[in-house]
DNA sequence: CTATTTGACTTAATTAATGAAAGGATTTTA
DNA sequence: TAAAATCCTTTCATTAATTAAGTCAAATAG
């Protein structure tokens, strides 16, 4: 279903999304209005799901960034759930796993003092292991 | 250093990053010109790292989507690294960290036997806990 | 085996966006 | 008060995207 120019586009599009389809129609050796089918073709098959930006966490006055794995205290997620949700942009990802823990939160807080206010009431729905990332 | 228009135009380029500055010009209640303004200052200062794309792994043929504890065997962690260098389409992201742990691996995998075949390889250089992701 | 359909691409013409230059308005600085 | 700086707008030339029409080769049907 995908081919090698698929790929090449899809490549070319995770380096810079903001190319536009002339330059990558040169890249992969087609003409701009063709690379530009093909990536219509990727959107709407789901392969492609969206044009983002990726932020220095850091500029953007978050310098700590963190995975939390929480386990949570009952079988009723919902609270927990709730709460992830009123902690707006604190949270990245809050990914539902198998194997150790329930949860593993993917999330950035401004200084340790934000981090230790979150961890507290966060406390109150389940239990953790904080992980602070140090780089990459 | 960075007013709520630059937080709308980062909030607009996370949700689209495809967005003409026109476009861009227009939610945020500037010319096309003065958003891209914005946005080369943004670019320039390093608070914008790139344009990307998200892609469905599983319709790239990633079934498995996991995040795997990495505890390193000796001291020297150049065996480790040098493994996950190749490693290439498996690894999204190696976190080192502090913590439970060296590093965090991010990573996808085409099928189980994959995996497998992927964690014999990495028990020779780090023992792990592995989280499979079930949703988001 | 030939005719038709389909898919992927190109070319051409129109429409829209970008980029560069000039200038206005407001705030800062001396 | 004057000069400089910042941020924005307008205008216009250049460049890209979009739409439509048409080519070509491979797959499919009669």
């Amino acid at each position: 279903m995908l081919d090698k120019t698929d790929m090449r586009i899809l490549e070319e599009l995770t380096n810079n999304s903001r190319i536009t389809m002339k330059e990558l129609g040169e890249k992969v050796h087609l003409t701009g209005q063709a690379a530009s089918e093909r990536v219509v073709k990727l959107e709407n098959s789901g392969v492609i799901e969206g044009y983002t930006i990726d932020l220095n966490q850091t500029k953007l006055g978050y310098a700590i960034y963190a995975f939390i794995t929480i386990f949570t205290q009952s079988a009723n997620h919902q609270p927990y759930l709730s709460f992830i949700k009123s902690q707006e942009p604190y949270i990245i990802h809050n990914y539902k796993i198998s194997g150790e823990g329930c949860y593993l939160l993917e999330c950035r807080f401004p200084s340790n003092e934000a981090l230790n206010d979150f961890l507290i009431a966060l406390n109150e729905h389940a239990n953790y292991k904080l992980s602070i990332v140090i780089d990459k």
